[in-house]
RNA sequence: GCCUCGUUAGCACAGUUGGUAGUGCACCUGAUUUGUAAUCAGGGGGUCGGCGGUUCGAGUCCGUCACGGGGCACCA
């Protein structure tokens, strides 16, 4: 007779086995029917798995995280479903959660935006039906067979990797049967509030040798207005697009005789030097030193390096009189390069180095993507060569800069993540031991929290990565820190110790903003264009309402720029509004009006963005009022 | 690189079952001198991505190449 305990601590006897729906049923016919699947002592089990002994018991409903995973689950094999009615030729293969959805891998023919009409549909029908999902327990070897007799050879070869004496579960509903751990809702019914999003090409198992498959996307919530929603989000992030925007705002173009590189139109500039002297003014105050390093080094560096060898397919080569040369890559062998000038000692450790250090890397076609992923960029990169034992004070001090600048940006949502050793390394195991210690001591000392990443880590060394948040809940992977015992040793840095003999100096790899492109594309996208007035390229845009106040309104606009001030002035002969409203959509911070009575008293009217009348003020004041806020980096509406 | 969907004026798009291209904005000209999100009138502009094919006839159908979007793979 099993006690069943609740959440809430309190206790229900059962005179024989009860399921998990019974136990809903048994404590409201509300609860019965929301009921998805069960937690019996911290495993999630179907609403008809049966209790046979005392337990812990938690209903799962759509209100819970993992209620709505099962929906999104459940949803994936609905897709399945469907899609094995509509085309029976097709082939299954794997479908999971992700992200706000799912996706299912069909190996098929290719899939039209009108199938997925239809399949999305047909999902409908088959949820409408509501049919129950039921869980069966097989053999592996039988359902091995099963799966090959029905030509469902990707399903079959999935099962077979699993341990001959194991038994699978597989789940029915109507005439569809899929091999899945569980566990599902409990009928077609749950599932009401999805949708197909798009069809893409994928490989089987994930590796680009392997059969290309149809992978279906789909999205899928507890309630309409989730869905609803997140399909508005999608829009308002299609708004956003820094593509588009780039253009609109004219700040930068990309062309088909540059993949992959950028022209930066003078507003598009403007954002970039206010963001490159921010920059430059952190490593000055940090302690940095600012260097430049050759665009182009010979061959000999970069198999010294290793890049030749291990990096050479995303190299641009070039050839003069004999010598092969590379387009750099990375920055830190010319780093390394200026460290070596030197004898150094122990005493002038830690020694950094920051350059905006212009890199090109030959990215397969298909990974461009406006400025977010570019074959020439430049990245706020700094090399610290110093001792181990400095490695956990210089990593603590950086953590503290890199969400200081975040903050100075409007970004104050920064997860952590440390990536640990990879399979195929170069290093002791000791020094790692050493290396992945000392930046878990440096992440605790800093006050924060991190999610470690197994296996991640590049081959030399680990790595702290930093994740921004953007407006619309979107995650950027921007700065982040190496740990590198590999490369000072292979281009011969020494410094000289406090034994008077010469060792080899830890190096760190780091960088805040990452590539300033995509530091800008991401910008531009969380603050859909409007730029906080400190990096906006138009600050102001003084205009006349009529000609009358030409030469009044240019003396204002001189005098803004002699403040410092990137302004724009308007003297065309147009209507107020129109310059208004051509103004504003240009997502201007602030227009400067004067008409007559400007001109008389010696005043401007001033407008913000966002449509709010700020009236009339001297322009000492305007230009009090700009420079504070510029300084305060304050942040755009 | 792979799969898929696209490519029509500077930009955003329309173009019915094949019958030698349209709309809005932008641009140019003229008039208007305007008080906080579009003044009026006129005008110019396209080898419908390239090449080949089917057809009396192709923006429309077929093939191919280039480029772009999305995804996959890649991202030291």
């Amino acid at each position: 007779m099993p006690v069943i305990t609740l959440p809430d601590d309190s206790q229900r006897d059962f005179p024989q086995s009860p399921t998990v729906a019974e136990v809903a049923a048994s404590i409201g016919a509300g609860l019965a029917k929301a009921a998805l699947a069960g937690r019996v002592d911290g495993r999630l089990v179907d609403t008809s798995f049966r209790l046979d002994q005392d337990a812990k018991l938690a209903i799962i409903t759509d209100r819970d995280a993992e209620g709505i995973e099962i929906i999104r689950h459940s949803t994936a094999h609905l897709l399945a479903y469907a899609l094995k009615e509509l085309f029976p030729d097709a082939q299954v293969t794997i479908g999971p959660v992700i992200d706000n959805g799912f996706y299912y891998d069909f190996a098929c023919k290719p899939l039209t935006p009108e199938d997925l009409a239809a399949l999305e549909k047909r999902m409908a029908e088959l949820a409408k039906k509501d049919f129950p999902v039921t869980r069966e327990v097989w053999q592996r070897d039988k359902a091995v067979e099963f799966f090959k007799s029905i030509g469902e050879h990707y399903k079959a070869e999935l099962i077979a990797a699993i341990p001959a004496d194991q038994d699978v579960s597989l789940y029915r509903e109507g005439d569809f049967i899929d091999l899945c751990r569980g566990p599902h809702v409990p009928s077609t019914g749950k599932l009401k509030h999805f949708k197909l999003m798009k069809v893409a090409g994928a490989y089987w198992r994930g590796d680009s040798k392997n059969a290309q498959l149809q992978r279906v996307y789909g999205t899928a919530w507890a309630k309409k207005e989730e869905l609803d929603a997140y399909l508005h989000m999608l829009e308002e992030a299609e708004k956003r697009d820094h593509r588009k925007l780039g253009r609109q705002l004219d700040l930068f173009h990309l062309q088909d005789e540059a993949p992959g590189l950028v022209f930066w139109h003078p507003h598009g500039w403007a954002i970039w030097q206010e963001i490159e002297q921010y920059m430059r003014a952190v490593y000055r105050d940090n302690g940095y030193l600012e260097v430049r390093c050759p665009q182009i080094l010979d061959r000999s560096l970069w198999e010294k390096s290793g890049h030749w060898e291990h990096y050479k397919d995303n190299m641009f080569t070039t050839e003069s009189e004999k010598h092969d040369y590379a387009v750099k890559p990375m920055n830190c062998p010319g780093h390394v390069q200026i460290f070596n000038t030197d004898v150094r000692s122990y005493r002038d450790l830690p020694l950094r180095y920051g350059e905006f250090g212009s890199c090109h890397r030959n990215e397969p076609s298909g990974a461009l993507h406006g400025v977010m992923r570019v074959r020439g960029f430049t990245q706020d990169d700094g090399h610290i060569f110093c001792t181990e034992d400095q490695i956990q004070p210089e990593v603590t001090a950086f953590n503290d800069l890199v969400r200081k600048v975040y903050a100075d940006f409007g970004f104050t949502d920064v997860a952590v993540k440390l990536a640990l050793r990879p399979d195929s390394r170069v290093g002791e195991d000791e020094l790692w031991d050493k290396a992945e210690s000392a930046l878990r001591s440096a992440l605790s000392a800093s006050g924060l929290t991190w999610e470690e990443l197994p296996g991640e880590g590049a081959f030399y060394g680990p790595k702290i990565e930093f994740h921004i948040k953007d407006a619309i809940g979107r995650s950027w992977q921007c700065g982040t820190v190496q740990v590198d015992f590999s490369m000072p040793q292979r281009l011969d840095a020494e410094y000289v110790g406090e034994d008077n003999t010469r060792h080899t100096p830890v190096m760190l790899h780091r960088a805040i903003l990452g590539s300033l492109e995509r530091f800008i594309g991401i910008l531009i996208e969380n603050h859909a264009g409007a730029l906080p007035l400190w990096l906006a390229p138009v600050q102001a845009v003084v205009m006349n309402i009529s000609e009358a106040q030409s030469d009044y309104a240019d003396s204002v606009a001189k005098m803004l720029r002699a403040a410092g001030l990137r302004v724009e002035c308007d003297l065309r002969g147009e209507k107020i509004n129109y310059k208004i409203r051509e103004h504003s959509l240009l997502k201007r911070p602030y227009l400067v009006v004067v008409g007559d009575k400007e001109k008389a008293a010696g005043l401007v009217a001033l407008r913000a963005r966002g449509n709010l009348d700020l009236g009339q003020m001297s322009p000492d004041a305007l230009i009090q009022h700009l420079l504070q806020e510029c300084s305060s980096k304050g942040m755009a509406v």
